[in-house]
DNA sequence: CTTCTCCG
């Protein structure tokens, strides 16, 4: 989004000529107009896109936006705002309203009009609709079909220009619009606060600047229930929570509501968040723990399916564990690998388990036992592996995981069609967290990698699509960073241990004695360690924040002079901002690694040059080029577009063999990647990561954060900047996660009541499943008379913090 | 302060 405002406004006045497409959910419009006015080099014609309500050929309007590069399509403007031109001159008025749009007004009332009302007529009609009455001899009839047809010729217009002035953008503008339709304004006016509750994308602040425009009272209980609601977001999505403590909540809220100086009565807020809970927009349970409905639906719901899932055990076919073991010789031979002895355990579990977690660290083999599992599994079963021989049938293994970029290396380590687990079961853009999707899985073997990536939401919309006659494995490594939605539902799971599970500990990717594998597994276990030691393979070299770039630059200089190439040094820091920041440092490499040269070609988006021969990061999922967010390449190509079929001047970047062309547009979606974050480096390795660490970066250093990036190196790791700043850093654990999901499975797996509960959930029909899902699964304490005073008031509150609770 | 998916 930054790179918007890198363009300059662009605007074109035209005649719409046609419309090429228009999607009726979201009026996502592509039309020709034809160009009366513009301020860039288009011809008599030109092509609009943009969230644009029913417009109709032949009308007038002006379009304000920004020029984007189609890839296809070549130059067009996509619209940010758009206004339909009234018609200004009296003479145009008077046409308007004598159209075929006004039937049975004629010249002589149309000019009767404009003479008393004024060349703003239509305006002043559509404010005040009794305007027409100093118009004689108008009948009430015309009076109406008069307003009536302005009114919807120009309402959806209006209320785009006004939210447009309220500062919402064309598409917020139009989804905004979609929800409330006619009553947009009088909604908005009445009640700003609504758009916290019903339009995703828009907070508190914004809702309540509009309020206190409006001049609504501080403690009206529409904005008391706003920051409650909104505060239970942040909560969730920002913070990773699936409840949290009321008087979190409560001191949260309060805060937000009088940041602007503004009185709140702490007696309203409690009464407001009681209230949100009586209206089921928030539950309580356990009288004081606050969720947002769909999470606390999905925690219990995931529980029950697992649950469920158990009690199927008996349709697994068992193996001898001789015929296993002969197995398990065979692929070793197979494959030319030789399982150490928690490998050969982890593959005879997983012959055997209905459900279960497979974790480890980097480099502890979990790939290969994938892989293993996977043909053991085909083996045993007598299955072929070739998808060639199912036509049409069910292919009995599914092999998913929670991003693009896993995706493609478990379909790289397995040969199996792998899918992100969205696609696996159908989760598109328009379904809600909580939507009830219908697709089942249709695999009798379903392994999930990257389990840490997944969410509470993601997790339940999994476990749903699971058949009652599959297995599962989760496979996952618990100490990598955690899942970008609510929750820790890996954590949780591995620690209730209510599933078999194997880890792998022992590290065969590094040589034996790295020391990187050492301080990796001293950071893991809370173990001391030297940071500032030096070893041959691991260095940390002390300096200052301003002095990075210049170290970084010794560092690498020095590299390249080894014989190392830039695809064998990777610098990873936290944050883009700063003099110390990913940006900075990536100018700082380009110029090293890969510097101007006469004769080296270049592109230039935004503010970066694209240069040939340059690293560069893909920053999102493009499954039809097989290239994925967090993918690395190489520029291999800058053509203009004389020079090539397209006619459209490209990039050509190759990933390892696979070359994709960009179009200028698409530049977009890379970046240079001589630095890149620690949370893009996940899932990847190199054989020299240079690593800065200074206290610019105080928020992201962090104990998964530092061991993620420390882990990714597979031959030498050296550190830049301030010892302390690491050693403060691994001690702190990030915000912690109030999460239920493990004390609900510790509960729901220890009670033999629920247990029956389960069984006759799992002998009913799909309805009646979506019955108990509407239902609250676990009881769940109401707020009260009786119980109100567990909901402590705002008292002493201000040095409570959620780590006063873990 | 950073991170994910979904395709109109």
């Amino acid at each position: 989004m930054e790179n918007a405002t890198l363009f300059d406004q662009s605007y074109v006045k035209g005649t719409i000529i046609r419309i090429l497409f228009q999607n009726n959910d979201n009026f996502y419009t592509v039309l020709k107009a034809e160009v009366i006015d513009t301020n860039e080099d288009f011809d008599d014609e030109v092509t609009v896109t943009g969230f644009l309500p029913q417009i109709a050929e032949g009308d007038t309007y002006t379009f304000t936006g920004k020029i984007i590069l189609h890839a296809k399509y070549g130059k067009q403007l996509q619209a940010e705002k758009f206004e339909k031109d009234l018609p200004q001159s009296k003479d145009g008025i008077i046409h308007y309203l004598s159209s075929d749009l006004f039937k049975g007004v004629g010249k002589k009332t149309a000019r009767t009009i404009v003479e008393i009302l004024g060349e703003d007529a239509l305006n002043i009609i559509l404010d005040d609709k009794s305007s027409l009455d100093q118009i004689p001899k108008l009948s009430q009839d015309k009076k109406d079909l008069i307003y009536n047809t302005i009114n919807e010729n120009q309402a959806i217009e209006k209320v785009m220009i006004q939210l447009n002035d309220w500062g919402f953008g064309p598409q917020l503008a139009m989804k905004i619009y979609q929800f409330y339709k006619d009553d947009t304004i009088r909604v908005i006016k009445e009640s700003p606060y609504q758009l916290v509750m019903d339009i995703e994308g828009i907070g508190f602040n914004k809702a309540d600047e509009l309020a206190r425009h409006i001049g609504i009272d501080n403690n009206h209980p529409e904005r008391l229930k706003a920051a409650l609601v909104y505060g239970m977001e942040q909560a969730s999505l920002q913070n990773g929570h699936t409840y949290i403590p009321d008087q979190i909540l409560l001191e949260t809220s309060f805060n937000l509501l009088t940041k602007n100086g503004s009185e709140v009565n702490p007696d309203a807020l409690v009464n407001a968040l009681t209230e949100l809970c009586e209206e089921k927009k928030l539950l309580v349970e356990h009288e004081k723990n606050i969720y947002i409905p769909s999470l606390f639906y999905s925690e219990t719901k995931t529980v029950q399916i697992l649950h469920r899932l158990m009690n199927h055990q008996e349709q697994l076919k068992q193996f001898e564990q001789s015929e296993i073991m002969l197995a398990i010789g065979e692929i070793e031979q197979l494959f030319e690998v030789s399982y150490a002895e928690k490998q050969k355990e982890a593959l005879m579990q997983a012959m055997h388990s209905k459900l279960m977690i497979l974790s480890g660290g980097p480099g502890t083999g979990k790939t290969t036992v994938v892989r293993g599992i996977v043909t053991l599994y085909a083996e045993l079963h007598g299955l072929s592996l070739d998808y060639n021989d199912y036509d049409g049938q069910d292919f009995p293994i599914v092999v998913a995981a929670p991003t693009g970029r896993a995706s493609k290396r478990l379909y790289e380590s397995t040969g199996l069609e792998a899918t992100t687990i969205h696609r696996l079961i159908g989760w598109t853009r328009d379904n809600k967290p909580d939507d009830i999707l219908e697709n089942e899985i249709t695999a009798k073997l379903i392994i999930i990698d990257e389990m840490s990536m997944v969410d509470t939401w993601l997790m339940f919309q999994l476990m749903k699509a699971v058949p009652n006659d599959a297995q599962i494995i989760f496979v996952g490594d618990q100490d990598q960073l955690p899942s970008v939605g609510p929750g820790q539902v890996f954590k949780d799971l591995i620690e209730s241990q209510i599933i078999p599970q194997i880890e792998l500990n022992e590290v065969y990717r590094q040589q034996e004695g790295s020391s990187i594998v050492e301080l990796a597994h001293q950071i893991k276990r809370n173990e001391p360690f030297d940071i500032t030691k030096r070893y041959s393979d691991r260095s940390f070299i002390p300096c200052q924040t301003d002095q990075i770039p210049e170290v970084i630059e010794k560092i690498v200089t020095s590299a390249v002079n080894k014989g190392y190439d830039m695809r064998d040094i990777q610098v990873l820091a936290p944050i883009y901002r700063g003099n110390a920041g990913i940006r900075a440092l990536n100018k700082v490499l380009q110029k090293i690694l890969n510097p101007p040269e006469d004769k080296k070609r270049e592109m230039e988006f935004g503010d970066v040059v694209f240069r040939n021969h340059d690293k560069v990061l893909q920053l999102v999922n493009r499954p039809e080029d097989g290239v994925f967010n967090g993918d690395i390449g190489e520029i291999v190509g800058i053509f203009k577009a004389a020079e090539n079929a397209l006619n459209k001047d490209v990039v050509i970047v190759d990933y390892d063999g696979n070359e994709v062309t960009y179009t200028k547009a698409d530049l977009i979606e890379i970046t240079h990647a001589y630095c890149c974050s620690i949370h893009k480096a996940q899932g990847s390795e190199f054989p020299i990561v240079i690593m800065p660490v200074v206290h610019q970066y105080f928020r992201m250093l962090q104990k998964n954060i530092l061991y993620t990036g420390l882990t990714r190196a597979k031959q030498s790791l050296i550190f830049c900047g301030d010892v302390n700043a690491f050693n403060d850093g691994i001690k702190r654990l990030g915000n912690a996660r109030f999460t239920s999901f493990y004390q609900f499975l510790m509960d729901y797996f220890s009670t033999d009541d629920q247990k029956d509960i389960v069984k006759n959930d799992s002998d009913t029909d799909e309805n009646k499943e979506n019955e108990v899902f509407k239902k609250l699964p676990f009881q769940v304490g109401e707020m009260t008379e009786e119980n109100m005073h567990l909901v402590s008031p705002m008292i002493n509150m201000g040095d409570i913090s959620p780590y006063d609770y873990v």
